[in-house]
DNA sequence: GGGGGTCATCGGTTTGTCCGATCAATGTAA
DNA sequence: TTACATTGATCGGACAAACCGATGACCCCC
């Protein structure tokens, strides 16, 4: 039978994948050039397979089993890695290092509150901080490029774990002097015979609040905005209304503005922050841990 | 940073948990016993975790986390040898061993025609047969214990990839002079006011008879069959009448008795003889390539 | 045609793994 | 209680493998 491939020449491989260089992929591996070719080699003569195309000149090109080889590669490595995060998990919760991915509707609102007290609960935690658009954010988690995501729900998740923390209610938000502004409350079949500023497409909170509004998603908005702050200076500037989650308007999104913020009449409308994570993680644990703190400091109500 | 364990360390991890015993485990992995009790301090040092229990007098007794952490083992070796596994699958395409599950309403009947035309196909394949109930065979599937299962589809394959091979078309098997032997075909109504003889609960045929009958699942039968053998048996003896696939007729099971078979009335009833592997499995597009094969030799209508 | 750059090869050194023998602890039978 | 058998842990020495630095072969660009 083939023998097993060493982690080490995974290493090798899949370094060799990243940097497309023998050099510096032996760098990256903290070993020398020699090394790594001798390793990349022996690998290819121990599963009998032809990883790399030598025949085009001096350029790092895989074969197509190359490629599958390098996938599988990564795989087995995040497996072992697994067997080592779960005895960190157990030894010393909640310690070390943790990436974790946030969209950009909660992260320049909520994070200011939840460092701290994160920061408080549990001291021996480092936060590495990733801001992106969901979907990105989903593609990082997948391969293993981050461990657990501070998302908001309802989200394609692409099959992660994901755990409840906390509602985050809608609030309309309207231009100073705006006749919707007259009222205590605003009725959510009142906003769509407006004129509602969005997101971008790609956010999902364009499409929660198209959701909330009864609209379809495939709508074409004549100018999106590209984040909740220009959002507000659009909604602000009198170019239309729009919806605003509660935590960002506690995050002081709307600050030195003259928007006015009604809350929505009846059960009104939300969104729920929730933390996602890859299915069977050896932190998960951990992550259902972690979740009460951030349920804490995240709600918005207090 | 914790250091990665070794394969060899998680060999052994692995191996103590499914001998339970240092030296077993020891011969097992083809190391001396003072080898793999090193390892196993070795690899509980690095790790700092507690994996044996060792204040249990000398018999070996893991830890919740050493549970764990042998479960990840397997993992990890399982995306190790996957690694080896797909460079061999390209380099000789249905050669080699494979671990082939297969239900017992298949087995006695079409292995006999399937396996002459598989050598035919793919001469240095090597199949390894076990027959067993479905949910046995997903559960060893999963558990990295086959590598893939000849089943009778609809099935609960439990996030297996399957693929249909062909249809295994059901008749009616009455008792010789039953009322119903006079038509040409029998109407499927008229089967459910008879007594309907089943396999017993396990079996997915015994399900998708009554399925096709359109009887509730729960059912209590006074004497369910063991195997169609058997079931053959009762129905010749006058107990009542059922379903049989077409294939295992084909295969000989009423050979020898008066048995009448009568096809069913319309539409017609059959089940999907499909094959199932986990998903991402290195050697799938190997069986995606031995299913063509099987579905010639099986199709018992030629 | 020279020079920089890139990957493969070669000896020498170091590191780690494994084995056999032995020790300590436990459980069992006389 | 004593003697014995079994089991897991420890130790020193031998072997193998991994790694490094230097060097070689080749390509591309100037």
């Amino acid at each position: 039978m083939t023998p097993l491939p060493t982690p080490q020449q995974l290493r090798f491989l899949t370094a060799l994948a990243d940097h497309q260089h023998f050099g510096r992929a032996a760098n990256a591996c903290a070993v020398s050039q020699s090394t790594l070719s001798a390793g990349i080699l022996t690998l290819e003569h121990q599963l009998d397979a032809a990883i790399l195309d030598r025949g085009a000149g001096k350029r790092v090109v895989f074969t197509p089993l190359g490629q599958e080889l390098v996938g599988r590669a990564r795989m087995a490595l995040a497996a072992l890695t697994a067997v080592a995060e779960a005895a960190d998990a157990a030894r010393a919760p909640l310690t070390g290092p943790l990436r974790l991915g946030v969209i950009p509707t909660i992260g320049p609102f909520l994070l200011p509150r939840l460092m701290p007290a994160v920061r408080a609960a549990f001291p021996g935690l480092r936060l590495y901080l990733r801001e992106d658009l969901t979907a990105r954010l989903v593609e990082r988690l997948a391969a293993n490029r981050l461990d657990a995501l501070l998302v908001a729900l309802p989200c394609d998740c692409g099959g992660g774990e994901t755990l409840p923390l906390a509602r985050d209610a809608f609030v309309a938000a309207l231009p100073p002097g705006h006749p919707l502004a007259q009222a205590e409350q605003v009725p959510l079949a009142a906003l769509t015979r407006e004129r509602l500023l969005l997101l971008e497409d790609g956010h999902c909170l364009r499409d929660q609040a198209l959701a909330v509004c009864g609209l379809h998603a495939g709508r074409q908005d004549e100018f999106a905005a590209t984040s909740l702050h220009t959002l507000v200076q659009m909604v602000a500037g009198g170019l239309g209304v729009t919806l605003l989650p509660q935590s960002a308007i506690a995050g002081g999104v709307t600050a030195g503005t003259e928007i006015v913020l009604r809350p929505l009449a009846g059960a009104g409308a939300w969104r729920t922050l929730g933390l996602v994570w890859r299915p069977g993680a050896p932190r998960a644990a951990e992550y259902r841990a972690l979740a009460p703190v951030l349920a804490g400091a995240s709600c918005p109500a207090g």
